[in-house]
DNA sequence: TTTGCCGGGAT
DNA sequence: ATCCCGGCAAA
């Protein structure tokens, strides 16, 4: 995984940008128009020629105008090649300019390889280079820039920094994205990796609402009653990219693409009745699309431009849509609609197609015929027969899941419902009455079947108290505020102001 | 890991 | 009696 989320970040690079760059300075979010405009700025570097090596021409290379990326190599220049679908570092031999190319020794492969101009570049940034590399603090982003694909990006710096900006990159993405990160089959390891650094998510299988780390930290550092507010959905790798250097990520964590993208459909489990439906992500866009092809050819073309070449780009297309799960007839609505939702926008399309929990019982079945329909006793209701929605409106104080789960291209989350307090049928007296009071709803079997397993063996419950399901003190004030907890709280007690 | 709280120690 | 906390178990 790690390598994967690198090799994502690297790829897009945005993610510095987000973090250094004023929340207004546009590049990343800037239209299409910009796009165009992503040409322009060649005749800047054009007439550096010489002086001016890999910068410029990195800037250059996007918008796939290779003719105007002349770049002169001088034997004995450092540089990197982009060779068998990696970067290797060598030396110039030669340049050769009637045919563009550069004759390259790959000290790494002993061997001499002899390439395109456009597919090396300097190694070292020259003091002449007119850019500094974008990720120094404060460097503003070249207003020009607009998109992604032109990222100047300092090819190549000293490992410690890009191992740096790994970190970042990393630390960010997991605190802004979802919580499922697909990872191809075996990427556990990985994975876990990802996590050891920070990370707050969880995977999918045990998304079990038990707040991650930062929720709980949430929780009781807020001013109590706060509900988790959901990651900022613009900090999606989308944003994120801009500031994070280099589109090429680090020979340490290079994968393979195409290992990416072949993995993508294979884990998803999808309900049959839902359509799998693909959303750009470019601001402004939201273009909803079926097909996996068209979503991309429509970012490339529309909004990447058509890049004619460079490894570099390849791809990045990947980035700018998002996967999107939608019912069989809100897809076919959906195809044509760009949604609007900024923050929902980035919603977790699994979780989209939930049912909201029907906060009153009656209302359940009525309003919302269609979604009501669509699930069908599926695993839900196997597995939580009743007590899921009895649950909502048995604590009303709580808060109700959030739904929304911000995820980030290619990032999807799945929340199994049963994962919810399903278990809480260990019911208190309290929570028999509830139950009962929405017992005619359900299918009384089932609940009271469910009830039954769970709540009678509580005669160990003389050993010990039943974990209390109602806010505490320490819940409801937070640790800071300890002074206002009951006193049996804050002597570690059972709470006496929130009884069960 | 966090949370609730029992058991038990200290004052 | 009051206060505190180690540590267990549930979540």
């Amino acid at each position: 995984m790690a390598s994967v989320l690198s090799r994502r970040l690297g790829k897009r690079s945005l993610l510095g940008a987000r973090v250094l760059g004023p929340p207004g300075a546009a590049p990343p979010s800037e239209p299409q128009t910009e796009l165009l405009e992503g040409a322009a700025p060649q005749p800047f570097l054009a007439s550096k020629d010489t002086s001016c090596q890999e910068q410029p021409k990195e800037i250059l290379k996007a918008p796939g105008t290779s003719g105007l990326q002349q770049v002169a190599f001088q034997p004995g220049q450092k540089v990197y090649v982009w060779y068998g679908g990696q970067e290797c570092t060598g030396l110039v031999e030669q340049h050769s300019w009637a045919e563009d190319k550069v004759m390259v020794w790959l000290s790494d492969q002993k061997l001499q390889v002899c390439c395109k101009a456009e597919e090396v570049w300097l190694a070292e940034v020259q003091g002449s280079v007119p850019q500094a590399p974008p990720l120094e603090p404060g460097t503003p982003v070249p207003a020009y820039r607009p998109v992604s694909r032109n990222i100047d990006v300092p090819k190549r710096k000293s490992d410690a920094v890009e191992m740096d900006e790994m970190m970042a990159a990393m630390v960010l993405t997991s605190l802004s994205c979802s919580p499922v990160v697909q990872s191809p089959p075996g990427a556990e390891a990985n994975f876990s990796a990802a996590r050891a650094a920070g990370d707050p998510w969880k995977e999918s299988g045990d998304v079990s609402d038990s707040g991650s780390s930062t929720t709980s930290g949430h929780w009781s550092a807020g001013s109590g009653i706060s509900t988790p507010s959901p990651p900022h959905p613009q900090a999606s790798p989308k944003y994120l990219g801009d500031a994070f250097g280099s589109p090429q990520t680090d020979n340490g964590f290079e994968t393979d693409p195409d290992a990416f993208l072949l993995d993508e459909p294979a884990p998803r489990k999808r309900k049959n009745s839902v359509k799998v439906m693909y959303k750009c992500l470019w601001p402004n866009c939201g273009k909803v699309l079926r097909s996996i092809v068209g979503i991309k050819r429509h970012v490339k073309a529309l909004h990447l431009g058509d890049t004619v070449d460079s490894d570099q780009f390849k791809r990045e297309e990947d980035f700018y849509y998002t996967e999107v799960q939608m019912k069989e007839e809100a897809a076919a609505a959906g195809a044509t609609t760009a949604d609007p939702a900024p923050a929902p926008g980035m919603t977790s399309p699994p979780l989209a197609l939930l049912p909201p929990p029907p906060p009153k019982t009656q209302s359940s079945g009525p309003e919302h015929p269609g979604l009501e329909s669509y699930l069908p006793s599926g695993a839900l209701s196997k597995s939580a027969p009743g007590s899921f929605w009895h649950i909502q409106a048995d604590h009303a104080y709580q808060a109700l899941p959030s739904f929304q789960i911000p995820v980030s291209p290619h990032i999807y989350t799945s929340i199994s419902w049963a994962a919810a307090p399903s278990t809480a049928s260990s019911l208190s007296p309290v929570r028999s009455r509830s139950l009962s009071f929405s017992e005619p709803q359900q299918p009384p079997p089932a609940v009271k079947s469910h009830l039954i397993v769970t709540s009678p063996p509580r005669a160990q419950s003389s050993a010990r108290k039943a974990r209390g399901e109602a806010k505490k003190c320490r819940k409801v004030y937070g640790i800071e505020h300890r002074d206002q907890w009951c006193t049996a709280c804050r002597w570690k007690k059972a709470c006496q102001r929130f009884l069960d």
